[in-house]
DNA sequence: CTTTTTTTCGAATACTATTCATTGTAAGTG
DNA sequence: CACTTACAATGAATAGTATTCGAAAAAAAG
Protein backbone atom coordinates (compact mmCIF):
# COMPACT_ATOMS: atom_id res chain seq x y z
CA UNK A 1 0.00 0.00 0.00
CA UNK A 2 0.93 3.62 -0.35
CA UNK A 3 2.42 3.77 -3.69
CA UNK A 4 2.38 6.86 -5.58
CA UNK A 5 -0.23 5.69 -7.57
CA UNK A 6 -2.32 4.88 -4.85
CA UNK A 7 -2.01 8.11 -2.99
CA UNK A 8 -4.90 10.07 -4.00
CA UNK A 9 -4.53 10.21 -7.22
CA UNK A 10 -6.43 7.34 -9.44
CA UNK A 11 -6.01 3.82 -7.89
CA UNK A 12 -8.23 1.68 -6.32
CA UNK A 13 -10.74 1.70 -8.99
CA UNK A 14 -11.60 -1.67 -10.46
CA UNK A 15 -13.49 -2.65 -12.87
CA UNK A 16 -16.59 -2.65 -10.96
CA UNK A 17 -15.67 1.19 -10.05
CA UNK A 18 -15.38 2.25 -13.80
CA UNK A 19 -18.78 1.16 -14.92
CA UNK A 20 -20.67 3.22 -11.93
CA UNK A 21 -18.84 6.21 -12.95
CA UNK A 22 -19.94 5.66 -16.40
CA UNK A 23 -23.24 4.56 -16.08
CA UNK A 24 -23.32 7.93 -13.69
CA UNK A 25 -21.68 10.24 -16.56
CA UNK A 26 -24.37 9.07 -19.04
CA UNK A 27 -27.09 9.46 -16.54
CA UNK A 28 -26.54 10.32 -13.12
CA UNK A 29 -30.25 9.85 -12.40
CA UNK A 30 -29.91 6.08 -12.44
CA UNK A 31 -31.28 4.79 -8.76
CA UNK A 32 -28.79 2.58 -6.95
CA UNK A 33 -31.05 0.06 -7.78
CA UNK A 34 -30.37 0.24 -11.69
CA UNK A 35 -26.74 0.94 -11.17
CA UNK A 36 -26.46 -1.98 -9.01
CA UNK A 37 -28.11 -4.34 -11.52
CA UNK A 38 -26.43 -2.86 -14.15
CA UNK A 39 -22.74 -3.20 -12.49
CA UNK A 40 -23.82 -6.90 -11.38
CA UNK A 41 -23.58 -6.50 -7.76
CA UNK A 42 -26.17 -6.06 -4.69
CA UNK A 43 -27.58 -3.21 -4.06
CA UNK A 44 -26.27 -2.75 -0.57
CA UNK A 45 -22.74 -3.28 -2.25
CA UNK A 46 -23.31 -0.42 -5.03
CA UNK A 47 -24.51 1.94 -2.28
CA UNK A 48 -21.15 1.40 -0.13
CA UNK A 49 -19.38 1.91 -3.18
CA UNK A 50 -20.73 5.06 -4.54
CA UNK A 51 -20.42 6.20 -0.95
CA UNK A 52 -16.92 5.60 -0.91
CA UNK A 53 -16.28 7.08 -4.31
CA UNK A 54 -18.15 10.57 -3.11
CA UNK A 55 -15.71 10.26 0.16
CA UNK A 56 -12.88 9.75 -2.25
CA UNK A 57 -13.85 12.69 -4.22
CA UNK A 58 -14.17 11.46 -7.69
CA UNK A 59 -17.20 13.24 -8.81
CA UNK A 60 -17.16 17.01 -8.82
CA UNK A 61 -20.98 17.03 -9.42
CA UNK A 62 -24.14 15.93 -11.19
CA UNK A 63 -25.50 18.64 -13.25
CA UNK A 64 -28.63 18.90 -15.42
CA UNK A 65 -28.30 19.38 -19.24
CA UNK A 66 -30.83 21.85 -20.39
CA UNK A 67 -32.11 22.62 -24.01
CA UNK A 68 -30.49 26.21 -24.04
CA UNK A 69 -33.22 27.07 -26.83
CA UNK A 70 -36.31 26.54 -23.86
CA UNK A 71 -34.42 28.67 -21.75
CA UNK A 72 -34.85 31.79 -23.75
CA UNK A 73 -30.77 31.90 -25.16
CA UNK A 74 -30.48 32.86 -28.43
CA UNK A 75 -26.99 33.70 -28.94
CA UNK A 76 -24.04 31.81 -28.07
CA UNK A 77 -20.31 32.94 -28.21
CA UNK A 78 -16.31 32.11 -27.44
CA UNK A 79 -14.71 34.97 -26.25
CA UNK A 80 -11.12 34.81 -26.18
CA UNK A 81 -9.28 36.93 -24.21
CA UNK A 82 -5.49 38.48 -23.66
CA UNK A 83 -4.12 40.10 -20.73
CA UNK A 84 -1.24 42.55 -19.91
CA UNK A 85 -0.25 41.22 -17.52
CA UNK A 86 0.05 37.36 -16.34
CA UNK A 87 0.34 37.64 -12.41
CA UNK A 88 -0.87 34.95 -10.36
CA UNK A 89 -2.91 37.84 -8.64
CA UNK A 90 -4.29 39.46 -11.93
CA UNK A 91 -5.49 35.61 -13.54
CA UNK A 92 -7.01 34.82 -9.97
CA UNK A 93 -9.04 38.32 -10.26
CA UNK A 94 -9.73 37.95 -13.83
CA UNK A 95 -11.05 34.07 -13.27
CA UNK A 96 -13.11 34.50 -10.00
CA UNK A 97 -14.68 37.56 -11.78
CA UNK A 98 -15.63 35.89 -14.81
CA UNK A 99 -17.16 32.78 -12.69
CA UNK A 100 -19.65 35.27 -10.83
CA UNK A 101 -21.22 36.11 -14.05
CA UNK A 102 -24.30 33.85 -14.78
CA UNK A 103 -23.50 34.20 -18.39
CA UNK A 104 -19.96 32.46 -18.92
CA UNK A 105 -20.72 29.04 -18.66
CA UNK A 106 -17.22 28.02 -19.02
CA UNK A 107 -13.90 29.31 -18.49
CA UNK A 108 -11.57 27.97 -19.88
CA UNK A 109 -7.69 29.25 -18.74
CA UNK A 110 -5.04 28.87 -21.86
CA UNK A 111 -1.28 28.09 -22.53
CA UNK A 112 -1.04 29.53 -26.06
CA UNK A 113 -2.49 32.13 -28.43
CA UNK A 114 -5.00 33.57 -25.83
CA UNK A 115 -4.55 33.31 -21.98
CA UNK A 116 -8.64 32.63 -21.18
CA UNK A 117 -11.45 31.29 -23.57
CA UNK A 118 -15.21 31.94 -21.93
CA UNK A 119 -18.04 30.51 -23.25
CA UNK A 120 -20.97 32.49 -23.10
CA UNK A 121 -25.01 32.02 -23.13
CA UNK A 122 -26.90 35.25 -23.87
CA UNK A 123 -30.44 36.14 -24.81
CA UNK A 124 -29.20 38.31 -27.53
CA UNK A 125 -26.23 40.26 -29.39
CA UNK A 126 -27.17 43.50 -27.52
CA UNK A 127 -27.03 41.06 -23.79
CA UNK A 128 -23.97 39.98 -25.55
CA UNK A 129 -22.29 43.15 -26.55
CA UNK A 130 -23.11 44.88 -23.01
CA UNK A 131 -21.84 42.08 -21.07
CA UNK A 132 -18.53 41.91 -22.76
CA UNK A 133 -17.86 45.73 -22.77
CA UNK A 134 -19.25 46.21 -18.74
CA UNK A 135 -18.07 43.21 -17.21
CA UNK A 136 -15.65 40.63 -19.11
CA UNK A 137 -13.54 43.88 -20.56
CA UNK A 138 -11.10 45.15 -17.20
CA UNK A 139 -8.09 47.48 -17.48
CA UNK A 140 -5.74 44.49 -17.68
CA UNK A 141 -7.58 43.02 -20.36
CA UNK A 142 -5.45 43.64 -23.64
CA UNK A 143 -7.58 41.93 -26.58
CA UNK A 144 -11.09 40.23 -26.60
CA UNK A 145 -11.59 38.83 -29.66
CA UNK A 146 -15.67 37.01 -30.27
CA UNK A 147 -16.65 34.19 -32.32
CA UNK A 148 -20.47 33.24 -32.52
CA UNK A 149 -21.25 29.36 -31.43
CA UNK A 150 -23.15 27.52 -34.28
CA UNK A 151 -23.13 25.05 -32.45
CA UNK A 152 -22.36 22.97 -29.45
CA UNK A 153 -21.80 19.19 -28.22
CA UNK A 154 -20.59 17.66 -25.52
CA UNK A 155 -19.74 14.44 -24.63
CA UNK A 156 -20.63 13.15 -21.12
CA UNK A 157 -18.25 9.93 -21.26
CA UNK A 158 -15.13 11.84 -20.03
CA UNK A 159 -12.56 9.47 -21.33
CA UNK A 160 -10.84 6.96 -18.57
CA UNK A 161 -7.57 5.84 -19.15
CA UNK A 162 -6.63 3.52 -16.12
CA UNK A 163 -4.45 0.61 -16.27
CA UNK A 164 -5.60 -2.45 -14.75
CA UNK A 165 -2.57 -4.39 -14.99
CA UNK A 166 -2.34 -5.35 -10.92
CA UNK B 1 -53.57 29.51 -26.13
CA UNK B 2 -51.02 28.51 -29.36
CA UNK B 3 -49.32 31.53 -29.50
CA UNK B 4 -45.58 31.72 -30.93
CA UNK B 5 -44.09 31.50 -27.42
CA UNK B 6 -45.71 28.34 -26.59
CA UNK B 7 -45.18 26.22 -29.52
CA UNK B 8 -42.20 24.07 -28.41
CA UNK B 9 -39.96 27.19 -27.95
CA UNK B 10 -39.67 28.55 -24.16
CA UNK B 11 -42.80 28.94 -22.53
CA UNK B 12 -45.12 27.75 -19.75
CA UNK B 13 -42.97 27.28 -17.65
CA UNK B 14 -43.65 29.18 -14.44
CA UNK B 15 -41.14 29.72 -11.20
CA UNK B 16 -41.68 26.26 -9.78
CA UNK B 17 -40.27 24.81 -12.94
CA UNK B 18 -37.59 27.20 -12.83
CA UNK B 19 -36.76 26.26 -9.46
CA UNK B 20 -36.70 22.64 -9.96
CA UNK B 21 -34.41 22.91 -12.88
CA UNK B 22 -31.76 25.41 -11.25
CA UNK B 23 -32.02 22.21 -8.14
CA UNK B 24 -31.33 20.10 -11.09
CA UNK B 25 -28.27 21.99 -12.82
CA UNK B 26 -26.83 22.28 -9.46
CA UNK B 27 -27.49 18.65 -7.93
CA UNK B 28 -29.06 16.65 -10.69
CA UNK B 29 -29.17 13.49 -7.74
CA UNK B 30 -31.58 14.96 -5.90
CA UNK B 31 -34.52 12.85 -4.35
CA UNK B 32 -37.71 14.10 -5.46
CA UNK B 33 -38.49 14.57 -1.80
CA UNK B 34 -36.01 16.95 -1.36
CA UNK B 35 -36.49 19.00 -4.43
CA UNK B 36 -40.35 19.01 -3.33
CA UNK B 37 -39.08 20.27 -0.31
CA UNK B 38 -36.79 22.66 -1.82
CA UNK B 39 -39.74 24.44 -3.99
CA UNK B 40 -42.48 24.39 -1.42
CA UNK B 41 -44.92 21.69 -3.24
CA UNK B 42 -46.32 18.41 -2.75
CA UNK B 43 -44.40 15.78 -3.14
CA UNK B 44 -46.75 14.05 -5.88
CA UNK B 45 -46.62 17.21 -7.86
CA UNK B 46 -43.44 17.56 -7.60
CA UNK B 47 -42.97 13.89 -9.37
CA UNK B 48 -45.58 15.29 -12.01
CA UNK B 49 -43.97 18.31 -13.17
CA UNK B 50 -41.07 16.90 -13.38
CA UNK B 51 -42.17 13.81 -15.95
CA UNK B 52 -43.95 17.10 -17.86
CA UNK B 53 -40.72 18.67 -18.00
CA UNK B 54 -38.84 15.70 -19.38
CA UNK B 55 -41.79 14.80 -21.58
CA UNK B 56 -41.57 18.33 -23.15
CA UNK B 57 -37.96 17.92 -23.96
CA UNK B 58 -36.44 20.08 -21.71
CA UNK B 59 -33.61 18.12 -20.28
CA UNK B 60 -31.27 17.07 -22.83
CA UNK B 61 -29.87 15.01 -19.87
CA UNK B 62 -27.77 14.24 -16.36
CA UNK B 63 -24.47 13.79 -16.38
CA UNK B 64 -21.45 13.27 -13.65
CA UNK B 65 -18.70 14.99 -13.85
CA UNK B 66 -15.46 13.35 -13.29
CA UNK B 67 -12.55 14.46 -11.04
CA UNK B 68 -10.09 14.40 -14.32
CA UNK B 69 -6.76 13.96 -12.51
CA UNK B 70 -8.26 10.83 -11.01
CA UNK B 71 -8.93 9.13 -14.70
CA UNK B 72 -5.75 9.17 -16.36
CA UNK B 73 -6.31 12.20 -17.52
CA UNK B 74 -2.91 14.32 -18.10
CA UNK B 75 -3.47 16.46 -20.65
CA UNK B 76 -5.95 18.75 -21.72
CA UNK B 77 -5.68 20.56 -25.00
CA UNK B 78 -8.28 23.05 -27.07
CA UNK B 79 -7.73 22.16 -30.89
CA UNK B 80 -8.73 24.67 -33.30
CA UNK B 81 -9.70 23.77 -36.66
CA UNK B 82 -10.39 25.59 -39.89
CA UNK B 83 -11.28 23.15 -42.51
CA UNK B 84 -10.56 24.13 -46.49
CA UNK B 85 -14.28 23.41 -47.60
CA UNK B 86 -17.78 24.85 -46.52
CA UNK B 87 -20.55 22.40 -47.74
CA UNK B 88 -23.07 21.05 -45.61
CA UNK B 89 -21.54 17.35 -46.23
CA UNK B 90 -17.75 18.38 -45.10
CA UNK B 91 -18.91 19.89 -41.87
CA UNK B 92 -21.51 17.05 -41.03
CA UNK B 93 -18.68 14.66 -41.61
CA UNK B 94 -16.09 16.22 -39.55
CA UNK B 95 -18.76 16.71 -36.95
CA UNK B 96 -19.70 13.32 -36.83
CA UNK B 97 -15.90 11.71 -36.98
CA UNK B 98 -15.14 13.82 -33.79
CA UNK B 99 -17.99 12.50 -31.97
CA UNK B 100 -16.72 8.51 -32.12
CA UNK B 101 -13.56 10.13 -30.39
CA UNK B 102 -13.78 9.43 -26.81
CA UNK B 103 -11.22 11.71 -26.19
CA UNK B 104 -12.98 15.01 -27.51
CA UNK B 105 -15.05 16.10 -24.78
CA UNK B 106 -16.64 19.04 -26.26
CA UNK B 107 -17.08 19.94 -30.25
CA UNK B 108 -18.10 24.08 -30.92
CA UNK B 109 -18.80 24.59 -34.40
CA UNK B 110 -17.91 28.29 -34.74
CA UNK B 111 -18.29 31.11 -36.97
CA UNK B 112 -15.62 33.24 -36.79
CA UNK B 113 -11.60 32.67 -37.20
CA UNK B 114 -11.87 29.25 -36.77
CA UNK B 115 -14.40 26.38 -38.04
CA UNK B 116 -14.18 24.10 -34.82
CA UNK B 117 -13.13 24.43 -31.80
CA UNK B 118 -12.24 20.79 -29.89
CA UNK B 119 -11.68 20.10 -25.95
CA UNK B 120 -9.59 16.80 -25.85
CA UNK B 121 -8.90 14.99 -22.78
CA UNK B 122 -5.50 12.82 -23.30
CA UNK B 123 -3.43 10.27 -21.36
CA UNK B 124 -0.32 12.85 -22.49
CA UNK B 125 1.08 14.27 -25.00
CA UNK B 126 2.02 11.90 -27.12
CA UNK B 127 -0.97 10.61 -27.38
CA UNK B 128 -2.61 13.96 -27.48
CA UNK B 129 -0.09 14.25 -30.39
CA UNK B 130 -0.95 10.68 -32.64
CA UNK B 131 -4.67 11.28 -31.54
CA UNK B 132 -4.60 14.92 -33.94
CA UNK B 133 -2.29 13.17 -36.67
CA UNK B 134 -4.38 10.55 -37.08
CA UNK B 135 -7.82 11.35 -36.28
CA UNK B 136 -8.19 14.62 -36.30
CA UNK B 137 -6.37 15.66 -39.48
CA UNK B 138 -8.32 15.00 -42.67
CA UNK B 139 -7.60 16.18 -46.39
CA UNK B 140 -10.35 18.78 -45.90
CA UNK B 141 -8.32 20.12 -42.90
CA UNK B 142 -6.63 23.42 -43.21
CA UNK B 143 -4.84 24.06 -40.69
CA UNK B 144 -5.09 22.87 -36.92
CA UNK B 145 -3.94 24.39 -34.09
CA UNK B 146 -3.02 23.43 -30.21
CA UNK B 147 -3.41 25.11 -26.86
CA UNK B 148 -3.16 23.53 -23.87
CA UNK B 149 -5.90 23.97 -21.30
CA UNK B 150 -4.38 24.97 -17.59
CA UNK B 151 -7.66 24.82 -15.82
CA UNK B 152 -11.15 24.52 -16.68
CA UNK B 153 -14.23 25.93 -15.03
CA UNK B 154 -18.21 25.05 -15.28
CA UNK B 155 -20.67 26.89 -14.68
CA UNK B 156 -23.71 24.42 -13.80
CA UNK B 157 -26.43 26.89 -13.62
CA UNK B 158 -26.75 27.80 -17.21
CA UNK B 159 -28.74 30.50 -17.57
CA UNK B 160 -32.46 30.95 -17.59
CA UNK B 161 -33.70 34.48 -19.71
CA UNK B 162 -37.29 34.03 -19.13
CA UNK B 163 -39.70 37.07 -18.56
CA UNK B 164 -42.43 35.61 -16.24
CA UNK B 165 -44.97 38.66 -17.57
CA UNK B 166 -48.11 36.82 -17.79
C1' DC C 1 -1.25 -21.56 6.97
C1' DT C 2 -3.39 -18.54 10.26
C1' DT C 3 -5.01 -14.21 11.58
C1' DT C 4 -6.81 -9.81 10.51
C1' DT C 5 -9.05 -6.68 7.61
C1' DT C 6 -12.04 -5.64 4.07
C1' DT C 7 -15.76 -6.57 1.01
C1' DT C 8 -19.91 -8.82 -0.26
C1' DC C 9 -24.31 -10.47 0.47
C1' DG C 10 -29.36 -10.85 1.55
C1' DA C 11 -33.06 -10.13 4.85
C1' DA C 12 -35.17 -6.64 7.71
C1' DT C 13 -36.21 -2.01 8.39
C1' DA C 14 -36.48 2.73 7.13
C1' DC C 15 -37.33 5.74 3.75
C1' DT C 16 -39.06 7.57 -0.88
C1' DA C 17 -41.88 7.66 -5.07
C1' DT C 18 -46.21 7.00 -7.36
C1' DT C 19 -51.01 6.33 -7.70
C1' DC C 20 -55.46 7.86 -7.14
C1' DA C 21 -59.68 9.95 -5.37
C1' DT C 22 -60.71 14.42 -3.85
C1' DT C 23 -60.52 19.29 -3.63
C1' DG C 24 -59.13 23.63 -5.35
C1' DT C 25 -58.03 26.95 -9.04
C1' DA C 26 -57.96 29.09 -13.41
C1' DA C 27 -59.68 29.57 -18.05
C1' DG C 28 -63.47 29.43 -21.52
C1' DT C 29 -68.67 30.21 -22.44
C1' DG C 30 -73.42 31.90 -22.69
C1' DC D 1 -71.17 37.07 -13.50
C1' DA D 2 -72.73 32.45 -12.73
C1' DC D 3 -71.73 28.12 -14.93
C1' DT D 4 -69.12 24.69 -17.02
C1' DT D 5 -65.02 22.43 -18.12
C1' DA D 6 -60.24 21.44 -17.89
C1' DC D 7 -56.28 21.28 -15.39
C1' DA D 8 -53.17 21.25 -11.27
C1' DA D 9 -52.41 20.37 -6.40
C1' DT D 10 -53.08 17.74 -2.32
C1' DG D 11 -52.50 13.90 1.15
C1' DA D 12 -53.28 9.15 2.33
C1' DA D 13 -52.40 4.51 0.73
C1' DT D 14 -49.64 1.46 -1.81
C1' DA D 15 -45.65 0.19 -4.31
C1' DG D 16 -41.04 0.54 -4.72
C1' DT D 17 -36.14 1.73 -3.32
C1' DA D 18 -32.25 2.57 -0.16
C1' DT D 19 -29.76 1.59 4.00
C1' DT D 20 -28.52 -0.99 7.92
C1' DC D 21 -26.61 -4.86 9.89
C1' DG D 22 -25.13 -9.62 11.08
C1' DA D 23 -23.07 -13.35 8.78
C1' DA D 24 -20.13 -15.26 5.36
C1' DA D 25 -16.70 -14.93 1.89
C1' DA D 26 -12.63 -12.99 -0.04
C1' DA D 27 -8.39 -10.58 0.13
C1' DA D 28 -4.39 -8.88 2.49
C1' DA D 29 -1.11 -9.15 6.16
C1' DG D 30 1.73 -11.65 9.25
Amino acid sequence: MNSIRKKGSFAELDETDEIIIKLLQKNARLSNKQIAAEAGIAESTCSERLRKLERNKMFFGFHAFIDSSKLGTNIEAMVSIKLTKFTKEVMEDFKSSMKQLPEVVSIYHMAGYSDFLLYIAARDKDHLRDLIMDHVTKDYVKSVETSLIYDFNFNPLFPIYLDHDK
